[in-house]
DNA sequence: TTTGGCTGAATGGTTAAACCATTGACATCA
DNA sequence: TGATGTCAATGGTTTAACCATTCAGCCAAA
């Protein structure tokens, strides 16, 4: 019996208008960057005092599919949909420790490795330019010195997320912004680092655009763990020294 | 100076109290299960009318940390933060067509992949145990027949769970049961299968189980890869027939 | 004794009307 | 021309009231 039935739908008007609202956004009947009513006006519409209309409007927010600007000309704004509640949703696991550090790194490598291969595989012409000239930015950095570290780490980063675009999978993409955005959150405060780090990174870079560009996937594959396992090996060094 | 100031902090006293309560369910001074102070109580307690107060609680609500009850001994009552929102997450992308589910299925196979791997390095004796009672269990809904298919896909999901928990990283746990959250919801319709599948599906099991308990990491990943692939071809076949 | 129903209190759900704060456009004045 | 004041649109907040749901306790009928 359990199975057979659901709880019966308890009726909350506002759950109701934060549905049709959802849907309107989801299947683009609502675009984008376009406006909704202001809340008197769409209240009226919906039939709802203007009390419940902004509970819904407070739960889309929180999704992610609106914005809410103040002021004449303001109101609600629709948006697409996109990572920034996966980012929250990882942090408040992180914060109430259900989830460590340490697991975070361990999944990226399992990540990253799997996207570099993904990449090698899949790389066109276009995607290794851009490949090399990302390279050529970092190198630019790492000439710079251990000043230009925090510019070096963004190179760094756009060269990761390229690879998971070349990887041509949204999800990777996606995943790999959350966990990188949540590494930003407890990491960057450890981030000065030494000239052998930085020497050490520039070289893995370079051999990792290398066998993604000569589509050794693989190769590829090791290289991109290894690059990050390094990575976290020295961040938990740093963290076990700053905070013992 | 671009970066020397943040906007200053538009008071949003909703988002104030939101961020009390959300706090202290994060660092335990709330535990789950806890129930908090009814509103009318509570919105006394912080100051803010009812109105504001229900609004942060349709926030909290919506990240998964209160759920609330009707009636009397109703009210709001934390719960520690979970996945739920993710899910939620991943499915507003396929909805809004920004994510496919053959996006979807690669990435699985490229966890369920890492995630085999780990589990064959990491599996204790009783973890093994375990996987092999799993294995019995589906062992009985494949005797049984495609009758018991739905049974069989239950267990076969359990096997596959128990690995990502045997890898001793929640992350992959979390990941994972996101994924197949969404893979149920739009793939399930296409559920009932031939004879041959369910074989098929049974040794991949077997063998897979077989190689984790064994400690075969290579073989392990593969034959997880190969078995989410096989699976996924299927559904594709599936999805081309119905819905062509 | 068990069952069903009644009642009252606690509590969330909803409404309505009013006022405040922010913002941008436009008019005004030096 | 440029600074400044004014006004209307719009979200943010408060208040007070009423409705709907739920639970505990009680009571009467089977």
């Amino acid at each position: 019996m359990s199975a057979l039935f659901r709880k019966a739908r308890q009726s909350r008007i506002f759950q109701d208008v934060v549905d049709q609202i959802q849907a309107a956004i989801l299947d683009g009947r609502i675009q984008p960057g376009e406006k909704l009513p202001a809340e008197r006006e769409l209240g009226e519409m919906l039939g709802t005092s203007r009390g419940t209309l902004r509970e819904a409007l407070r739960v889309l927010e929180q999704k992610g599919l609106i914005e809410i600007r103040l002021g004449v000309g303001g109101g609600a704004i629709a948006k697409g949909p996109g990572g920034q509640q996966m980012t929250e949703s990882l942090d408040m696991l992180i914060r109430s420790q259900k989830v460590s550090l340490h697991h975070l790194a361990e999944f990226r490598e399992g990540v990253e490795g799997t996207v570099a291969g993904l990449a090698a595989q899949r790389a066109k012409p276009e995607d290794i330019n851009l490949l090399r000239e990302l390279l050529q930015t970092a190198r630019r950095c790492w000439q710079a010195g251990v000043e230009k570290w925090s510019d070096f780490v963004r190179a760094d980063e756009q060269i990761h997320m390229a690879l998971a675009r070349i990887a041509r999978n949204p999800v990777y993409a996606l995943i790999l912004k959350t966990v990188h955005d949540n590494i930003h959150i407890y990491y960057d405060r450890f981030l000065p680092c030494g000239l052998d780090e930085l020497n050490e990174n520039y070289l893995d870079l370079k051999q990792l655009v290398e066998a993604v560009s000569t589509g050794r996937v693989g190769q590829a594959t090791d290289l991109a763990r290894e690059h990050v396992r390094r990575f976290n090996r020295y961040m938990e060094k740093k963290k076990r020294e700053i905070t013992p």
